[in-house]
DNA sequence: ACTTGGCACTCGGGCTAATCGAGTGCCAGG
DNA sequence: CCTGGCACTCGATTAGCCCGAGTGCCAAGT
């Protein structure tokens, strides 16, 4: 279909565009790469690469620029994610490992991989899903209100008031606290709700009703709601590329936290840098961006993901490079507790 | 020094400008708002506003813009808070009162402050300085390894890993945690250095290393670290209001959380609406807007703050009206737990 | 002393015309 | 299939122009 000077072009029209936001025109092609051929030639695959719809020109004359089709050829077929020097490494590495706890991981990793990028960053705290318990801890609020705190082995802590229908003492707290430990503690959170099913029977009949109350917030949390906590990062850089109008929408898209669920969730496979292009991305307000994203963990225990998103005219040789790279590291420093 | 008139129509130009973003000439002055006088004499008194400041024309000639010092003179004295309706109050409340826990009320409120004023929003957590302690938490991780987990009767959860020196069996922990469960329950957080120092002496000796560590981390994470919790929401809103070329400045400056701190805290009033305008707020980058903020959380028992961010250029009364009612609120809930 | 109508003046925004040049498509020849 | 040549297109830039909103000032009126 096309051959491989035509493969060069291509590739050579999204490098130059990528890097100077201007569209790129036959003669500035051959001067600035080695393509051992006259600019008349460069017009005629220039046209054939339109005609099957990898380029455009913005004007009638001017120079040619990708399409959400060009990039994806370029991204699939002309360019290797570019991997990162030792330095930068060890850079990464020092930054990433200062961090105390989950939040600040999280947080350090979203700042450094905006600023490696120069993107929006967007991770998503390890997916509660794939977690387990490691530990649940009751504390008295109040005559009928419970704080139900659960520590997950991925380091999240959620908390959540349960309100009681009847009043309890200490004794009673304890031994709920006992039960709950002794038969969540390791179980995997997708599991829980066959395992608190059963949970009922091992309690005091006379505390049932209150142990119903908690068990069913359980459920509700860890289940039904927010499971999944992303936080995005950089949001600044977004004001170099100019979005002819849809700043704002983006900006908007990227403070639904659904939104952003569905930008990194939409590709399951786990371990390698995945891109959505433009338009493949069917979130309203985003179809004018691209997202790279992978997910992160070991290999046995994928955690969650994260990734960066910018204008479709993005270096995405060293975005995926970046987005690799930084959760690997983050996985191993989240493996590490 | 300045007439009833001249107020008046400062006032006026303050309005008109907020609502029409351009600026306003004499005779439109005279049209929409009842002055009884000639387009000529508010000429006279233009000339005298913007000869001490109030106000400045951007070109030769066109109509007048406040300065700082114009939007000043308005809030101090020419404009009233604008209180909320019964059905805006309501509107508040069961919007705000669906939250769980604290998580979710804060980022309730930072969305519906946001959205009520159109600009950003900023809502710090309860501040752990004016916390008290409510339950410690140990939690093994590995042999030399506990997750820290403090709870403050605001609700706020803190984690934090500890290195321990040597390794620990379950006895010891669980004396541990009662020891620091007993000392420290109820106990502000701004006194808990003091509490802590006479701690080791309730801990058997030869445990007293590993406890050493976990009150060193306990003291590092409240009293050292980043005590202060910051979020922001409605960034979008930004790109109504153009900022010439500085909105990557201002959204720079959101993203840290130092700034936000220092916006927050200047204005050490906790129970008054404060506004600080345009270059009052000395924060570089954010120069050219103003903030808007108020404490939370009952007289006898402030929490933190919260506020907005938004052009010079913004309806003060409504966002302080605001900013008011939903501090209110959100005190109101966090109290009842 | 303040207000008012009149009037000349300024200057930014918007419109049109003209020019420039990068870049194209196509063709004829190698 | 590549190449140099050439006519053509059209966006961007510049210059010139006009229009009108808005001003400052002044002289006259209350």
């Amino acid at each position: 279909m096309l051959d491989d000077r035509k493969m060069a072009v291509l590739r050579a029209i999204v490098e130059d565009y990528v890097s100077t936001n201007e569209p790129v025109g036959s003669r500035a092609l051959v001067d600035r790469h080695n393509l051992d051929v006259s600019p008349a030639t460069i017009r005629n695959d220039m046209a054939v690469l339109e005609e099957q719809g990898y380029i455009v020109q913005p004007h009638t004359s001017a120079g040619r620029i990708p399409t959400d089709k060009g990039y994806r050829l370029f991204v699939d077929k002309l360019s290797a994610i570019k991997p990162f020097s030792a330095a930068e490494r060890r850079a990464i590495e020092t930054f990433l490992a200062g961090a105390y706890d989950l939040d600040e991981v999280v947080m350090r990793t979203v700042r450094l991989l905006a600023q490696l990028t120069r993107q929006v960053a967007v991770v998503q705290y390890p997916s509660l899903s794939k977690s387990a318990v490691r530990h649940v801890e009751l504390v008295p609020l109040t005559e009928r209100r419970l704080l139900l705190v659960l520590i997950t082995d991925t380091g999240r802590v959620e908390q959540r008031v349960v309100e009681l229908p009847a009043s309890f003492d200490e004794d009673s707290i304890m031994q709920l606290r006992a039960v709950l430990n002794a038969c969540l503690d390791g179980r995997k959170l997708t599991d829980i709700a066959t395992v608190v099913a059963d949970l009922p029977e091992r309690v005091e009949p006379r505390e049932r009703a209150n142990a119903a109350a908690v068990f069913s917030v359980i459920l509700e949390t860890l289940v039904a709601r927010h499971e999944e906590k992303i936080i995005v990062g950089g949001a600044s850089n977004l004001t170099a590329a100019d979005f002819s109008q849809g700043l704002r929408q983006v900006l908007e898209a990227l403070e639904e936290q659904v939104v952003l669920m569905r930008l990194l969730g939409e590709s399951d496979d786990q371990s390698s840098v995945t891109v959505r292009i433009g338009a493949e991305n069917d979130v309203l307000g985003l179809r004018s961006t691209s997202v790279v994203a992978v997910g992160y963990g070991s290999a046995d225990r994928p955690l969650a993901k994260l990734g960066v998103v910018g204008p479709t005219r993005m270096d995405y040789p060293t975005a995926m490079g970046a987005v690799r790279a930084v959760a690997r590291y983050t996985g191993q420093i989240l493996a590490e507790s």
